[in-house]
DNA sequence: CGGACGATTCGGTTCTCACCGAAGTGTTAT
DNA sequence: ATAACACTTCGGTGAGAACCGAATCGTCCG
């Protein structure tokens, strides 16, 4: 028995990692993966614009990732709306861009400038809260034992508490598949912040009861007057990253 | 005060994700980084003669991966050791290697088919133990009761007191900046085995007590006859991932 | 010192692929 | 119906990169 054939078992299967990394390797399917990094649905025109490439272009792209299995999609009418696959996409996506290299790129406008702060101080990262919001709460809940370092990093009974009393319930972070408290590496500040189901639910309260709101067509996040209100009093924490940065201002005229 | 200035302030750091795509996009330097996935260190030839390169092409290879920062290097007199940057590039690098599709290969030989059981059966991920070994070893410490996946994969006490018992200290798997239990999706099996602190740990423990022994310049891992009876009255293995797979034979003389 | 050896540099060939524009398909709006 | 719209298909172009062989550099050994 079990003796060779050259006809028979003659394949077998190997994960193609060269063809799943050769689908982010080309700076437009990258963009177009980190745009889909906020958790969005975007239409095939929206992101041929934000990637700035041809509609046809775009085209050909999305058919590349989404036949690799990064991207979902959705066709309605004349429309193709695409997302990311799933949370563990998104996660891997993430991971990887944690260990990248950083790329100098030119800043051409002042509106650039802006948008760009607006990112490192609040975004979403798929499904939670990322930039210095999402650092600071991650530091904090740890400083004040709702999370513990001790194996990995966990949620701990004061923490559930914390969450039932906030109204998030455990079966808001049950665990599907995705671990309940997981980090994510920030890319800003290169710092961990809070991922996993709690993350998300984290994210969901806080956009349910306004604490921030979010910009459409964007990752960014802003806190509101009663968002800067609850995160103090819920978490303490500090004016300067519940306060927009200030706004780079246009040169004085002549 | 920070009025726009088209000299001053006009770059800004993103993470080059598609350039570190790009280095793992290649047959070739794929094949190099799986093949390092075994934690050693291997030479330049090595590494030209497993993935079937000339040797002035592997060198060109080696370099982008270096300076990309995924391997790093040591040289020795004519030589050039090469290894994984670390384990969070391990880890990343198994990530990714879980979400890539299959892809089929044809398997030239029957000392090829025999390797490709001997790896099935049990390998080495990095630092820890995968194949169907590692994956019985996470599915019966959770039945156990040794590992909990109430908050994501924890250790529980009584798993602390197992190793303990073992002889492995707290100390031998405290967290420097690994999470202490993590989990790797396996190739193989596409279920998790243990990863993190506590699998390279156990891993180390297993070498050390001989349970297991690592064939040169490969990923395949052995049980030896005292590796049987350990597994067996410490974890209850069954039998069938304790013993080599039946070797596939030549095919019979006329 | 001279030869063997591991690794590297360089030139040249080949091939893949990202891109665009123009034309085409199907859907929604007027 | 006709027009506007979102997307797709296709052909052609240009840039980039993977590969090898030959020559070279530096190290180790006899």
């Amino acid at each position: 028995m079990n003796r060779w054939d050259a006809d028979h078992e003659s394949t077998a299967e190997t994960p193609d990692l060269a063809a799943l990394a050769a689908l982010l390797a080309d700076r437009t399917r990258a963009a177009i993966c980190i745009a889909l990094l906020d958790g969005g649905t975007w239409t095939a025109g929206e992101l041929a614009e934000y990637a700035g490439v041809a509609p046809s272009t775009a085209t050909e792209h999305l058919n590349l990732l989404v036949s690799g299995g990064l991207l979902a999609e959705e066709r309605q009418g004349r429309r193709r709306y695409v997302r990311l696959a799933g949370p563990h996409t998104a996660e891997t996506l993430e991971n990887l861009a944690g260990l990248a290299p950083y790329r100098q790129v030119r800043i051409r406008s002042l509106a650039e400038a802006n948008h760009r702060r607006a990112l490192h101080h609040a975004r979403t990262c798929y499904d939670h809260i990322a930039g210095a919001l999402g650092v600071a709460i991650a530091e904090t809940m740890t400083e004040r034992g709702l999370l513990a370092r001790e194996y990995g990093l966990v949620l701990t009974t004061a923490g559930a508490d914390w969450l039932a009393a906030l109204g998030i319930p455990e079966a808001g972070y049950s665990p599907t598949h995705r671990a309940h408290v997981r980090t994510c590496l920030d890319w800003t500040s290169r710092r961990q912040h809070l991922s996993g189901a709690v993350g998300a639910a984290l994210y969901r309260h806080a956009l349910e009861h306004r604490w921030i709101v979010k910009a459409p067509a964007s990752r960014i996040l802003a806190v509101t007057e009663s968002g800067r209100a609850a995160f103090r009093s819920q978490l303490g924490l500090p004016t300067e990253v519940l306060t927009p940065t200030p706004a780079v201002l246009p040169p004085r005229g002549p």
